[in-house]
RNA sequence: GGGAGCAUAGCUCAGCUGGUUUAGAGCAUCUGCCUUACAAGCAGAGGGUCCGCGGUUCGAACCCGUGUGCUCCCA
């Protein structure tokens, strides 16, 4: 078969992933194997991947992949939710662009749209998961919507409610003038603004006859950000031990626009020292106001209609938006000389999540969930370990600080699109709850003693938060069919694998919902990845154009590179700068692994011997030296598979890559495949060419996780296969022989400074040369001397008692090694090599010595500690010598 | 305003219980190579006041205090 000059990642990533679907290798039944499961938190409808969810997914598949290939029944949900804002919000965009008004519909003729809508962009997502690569089950597909997850969350609710979890009441809460519902604090996100603080100026009502505006006697100012809620104001507030102001305690005050009197209270919450140190009281408009207004038993008036234009209580500037609103009520201000001055001021302000608005604080009626009794085991569940948190001491603190101070959470959405709240209220708004209306209509009969009540459902759907907190239970049916076969397999998860911004909307709560309704917690670990920045460090947004597509990402690169790259520069928790150059290494090594497979195919036509009868030590010409890479390599895959194990127990999965991809570039590539090369035209050792491919496939199998089309493709390259790659189950580990590591290192290191010997001296890579090696222990370098004299193309190897004239000295250890070559030698050079590294050991032995000749290093030390500082100082002097008897036969 | 975290090579980061750390890796840089697997490559090299200051200790990148700068979360 002809193969391409590079990795063509294209057609083979579809094909492997056609294959791997057809057989069914990511579909998961309960049996008696352990399961591990994961699953998926829930993208969006309305969304495309963005590289945070490319990071997350990729981290899954890792954890997956590893997990199915390890002896576990490995289980990956896949799903989305229905993102009530967002989608209600694109839903009524296309109706418009099709000339429908949303209030023009009934409430199931609208759903009914949405559910079409939803049919038909709502699998974008799933797409662009499975070009990823991603192991998912896709029997198991869920969507917050489905019938049984809509049942689901409304018998949470009547069980909520019924214990007494829930309640429904008037409170200040963060309102989206666009969206035109309510939102929970965590949908609200603070951001400093340049705004203006505006100086103004409050008549005092009975006060002595005006006479001079500039008698500050007849009015006292105040400063406001929000001079367009005037019209609202009910008191204008002091601290009560500001004598600026004591004697105007009693007074009142006319609000200006609407000339308004309102008396001037006192409250210790008003800082003096802020603006004027008199505050203007706006209950409606404002949440500390609205608490002082409950305080001191202040009127409420809502000056703003529910899409943040002026209301008709307002009296003034009726219907214009808000921000318009407050241009013209400066100037009518400025006009009428009430404004006394604007200052520049940064302040913070809350913007919707999902429409980026300003959030309107607004005085509403909604239902709220009792957060503390839920908070309590949810944080015993993490602080007792049961949970852990990764990386923990980064996120813990974080976690525990907000289930402390937790607030109740406001659930109610003024949307159609989501589960409709299952509550009924009658004419006098006496409230029913129940799973649906004829149960309420009982309930209600029972209660009552009426029948045939006008009985009116809540026309409100419920947080898509309040619905996703049960994802782990209800992918499994577990709320609809308690204790059936799969919830009762797969429930707990293993781990759940989300952005840190998340922490609260859902991690927190998905364990209070696992604590409360299962009694168990939904998973045992948490990984959570760091966000995904541009290589500027900037948050990539669609505004700031900084976020690629991810299909033209693969496009490019293919998606084994841009999983590559997107791990190998994402430390565990950390953010990470995302730089299309680590898709470029991806793809480069990808090129890596397809030549190399290209040349352990050229050699499957050319062996000698038999394949079957040959062995490693036969003494076959070549043998000899291939019989150490073989054993080489092969304590080296044992030790570095050790080192990755540990790295992916404890979720280091960047280094993971980083040691698999040295392992095999560096390591198999440059070193082994190298050694065992046969020359040109000359036929592979057979035996060593079976180790090779079985090598090559154990690397493939290590890497496949990570990688996962690339490696099944070469693995199926390699050599005619009935089985694949993404089932083959994972030898046991070997422990490696630590003598074999130490020569292999020493060999590495002999051909480095060997080398590096020849470059420094202008040898070019043709020229030949004779090496003499001076050693003690000449026979650590005879077991491999065959791979030396290829490697630094000598043209024959001798040892030497007696240092050689005429030659390159270097010297490696107490070992010195004599180059003998065309060239002329650089003695000047050398000897400043030599001299230079002679200065090194010397103050290395100085610093050694500091501590040697300490008597209190020799009494409190170890004596383990001091033994090595011993021999540091031993091999150093050594090397010393070394050195000095080089430089004298220069 | 309250809390958390970070600061190590040009960049991104490792560095676990203080002692083979006079500090490692990848990328980038420089030098030499078109060596028939790979120039998307090969061989080699250079590069650091471990943020400043003070302390604990026989010994500090690591522990403590303090200052500075950055980031995030919360109000």
């Amino acid at each position: 078969m002809e193969l391409s000059k590079n990795y063509t990642p294209a057609a083979i990533e579809d094909k492997w992933y056609q294959l791997w679907l057809k057989k069914g290798y990511f579909n998961s039944t309960p049996d008696e194997r352990t399961p591990f499961t994961v699953v998926i938190p829930p993208p969006n409808v309305t969304g495309v991947l963005h590289m945070g969810h490319t990071l997350n997914e990729t981290v899954q598949d890792i954890l997956v992949r590893k997990a199915r290939m390890s002896g576990y029944n490995a289980c990956w949900v896949p799903g989305s939710d229905h993102a009530s804002i967002a989608t209600e919000a694109k839903v009524v965009q296309m109706l418009k662009e099709k000339g429908i008004d949303k209030n023009s519909l009934s409430r199931e003729a609208f759903l009914q749209y949405a559910f079409e809508w939803k049919e038909k962009y709502g699998g974008i997502i799933y797409s662009q998961i499975a070009k990823l690569g991603c192991s998912v089950d896709w029997n198991r597909v869920t969507f917050t919507m489905d019938d049984h997850y809509y049942k689901a969350v409304i018998k949470v609710f009547v069980e909520m409610y019924n214990q007494g979890l829930l309640y429904r009441g008037a409170r200040m809460i963060n309102w989206d003038v666009q969206a035109k519902t309510a939102l929970s604090d965590e949908e609200v996100e603070y951001r400093d603004i340049e705004g203006k603080l505006y100086y103004v100026k409050y008549k005092i009502v009975d006060s002595y006859e005006i006479t001079d505006d500039s008698n500050a006697i007849n009015y006292i100012t105040v400063a406001t950000q929000r001079p367009e809620t005037i019209m609202g104001d009910v008191a204008v507030c002091v601290n009560p031990n500001d004598e600026r102001y004591t004697h105007l305690h009693g007074k009142k005050v006319m609000v200006p626009l609407i000339n308004k009197a309102v008396p001037v209270i006192t409250d210790e919450y008003v800082d003096p020292a802020f603006g004027t140190g008199a505050l203007k009281i706006t209950p409606a408009h404002d949440i500390h106001d609205y608490e002082i207004g409950l305080k001191h038993h202040l009127e409420v008036i809502d000056t703003l209609t529910e899409d943040g234009k002026i209301s008709e209580a307002g009296q003034v500037f009726i219907g214009l938006d808000r921000f318009e609103a407050r241009k013209r009520a400066v100037e009518q201000l400025k006009e009428e000389g009430l404004l006394i001055k604007e200052e520049e001021y940064t302040t913070r302000l809350g913007f919707s999540q999902r429409t980026n608005v300003v959030v309107e604080p607004r005085i509403s009626t909604q239902w709220f969930v009792r957060m503390k009794e839920l908070a309590g085991p949810a944080l015993e569940a993490v602080t007792s370990g049961n949970i852990a948190i990764h990386p923990g001491d980064k996120f813990l603190a974080t976690y525990k600080y907000w289930l402390e101070n937790v607030k109740d959470w406001c659930i109610s959405r003024q949307l159609w699109w989501g589960q409709q709240i299952p509550a009924w209220y009658d004419e006098n708004g006496r409230i029913i709850v129940a799973e649906n209306e004829a149960a309420a209509r009982e309930l209600y009969s029972g209660k009552y003693g009426v029948s045939n009540a006008q009985l009116r459902q809540d026309a409100d759907v419920l947080d898509t938060w309040f619905s996703s907190w049960l994802w782990p239970i209800e992918v499994f049916y577990g709320i609809t069919n308690p204790g059936n076969k799969d919830v009762e397999y797969y429930y707990p998860t293993n781990v759940l694998v989300t952005g840190q911004d998340i922490i609260f909307f859902w991690v927190a709560r998905m364990i209070m919902a696992g604590m409360q309704f299962k009694q168990e917690k939904p998973f045992s670990d948490v990984y959570f990845t760091g966000m995904v920045r541009d290589k500027l460090g900037r948050k990539m947004s669609k505004s700031l154009g900084n976020s690629p597509d991810l299909l033209v990402l693969i496009d490019k690169y293919g998606a084994d590179a841009v999983r590559f790259g997107i791990m190998i520069s994402s430390p565990a928790g950390n953010d990470l700068l995302f730089d299309e150059a680590a898709l470029e290494q991806g793809r480069n090594f990808n090129n890596k692994l397809w030549n190399a497979m290209k040349l352990v195919k050229m050699w499957e036509e050319k062996q000698a011997g038999s394949k079957k009868e040959q062995t490693l030590s036969n003494g076959e010409e070549g043998s000899g030296e291939s019989a150490f890479a073989v054993q080489w390599f092969e304590n080296r895959l044992s030790e570095v598979r050790g080192e990755v194990e540990d790295l992916m127990k404890g979720f280091k999965l960047s280094e993971a890559l980083k040691t698999i991809y040295s392992l095999i570039w560096d390591d198999f590539c440059s070193w082994y495949l190298e050694w065992v090369k046969p020359g040109f035209e000359q036929p592979v050792n057979a035996a060593i060419y079976q180790k090779t491919i079985a090598f090559f496939d154990d690397l493939l199998q290590l890497l496949h996780p990570f990688m996962p089309f690339i490696t099944e493709e070469i693995y199926h390259l390699l050599k005619e296969r009935t089985d694949d790659l993404c089932v083959k189950q994972f030898a046991p580990l070997q422990p490696a022989n630590t003598i074999i590591l130490a020569e292999g290192a020493l060999l590495k290191a002999a051909i480095t400074t060997l080398r590096d010997a020849r470059n420094k001296n202008g040898l070019k890579p043709k020229d030949a040369i004779q090496l003499y090696i001076q050693s003690e222990n000449s026979n650590q370098f005879k077991a491999s001397e065959h791979i030396l004299v290829k490697q630094v193309n000598a043209e024959g190897i001798a040892y030497t008692e007696e240092p050689v004239p005429n030659t390159i000295v270097v010297t490696l250890e107490k070992d010195k090694f004599f180059i003998a070559a065309e060239n002329k030698v650089d003695v000047e050079a050398l000897r400043n090599e030599l001299l230079k590294d002679m200065e090194y050991q010397k103050r290395f032995v100085e610093s050694v010595m500091k501590k040697l000749t300490n008597e209190k290093f020799l009494q409190n030390a170890k004596p383990e500690v001091v033994a090595l500082e011993r021999k540091k100082k031993m091999d150093a002097e050594a090397r010393i010598k070394t050195i000095e008897e080089s430089l004298i036969n220069l």
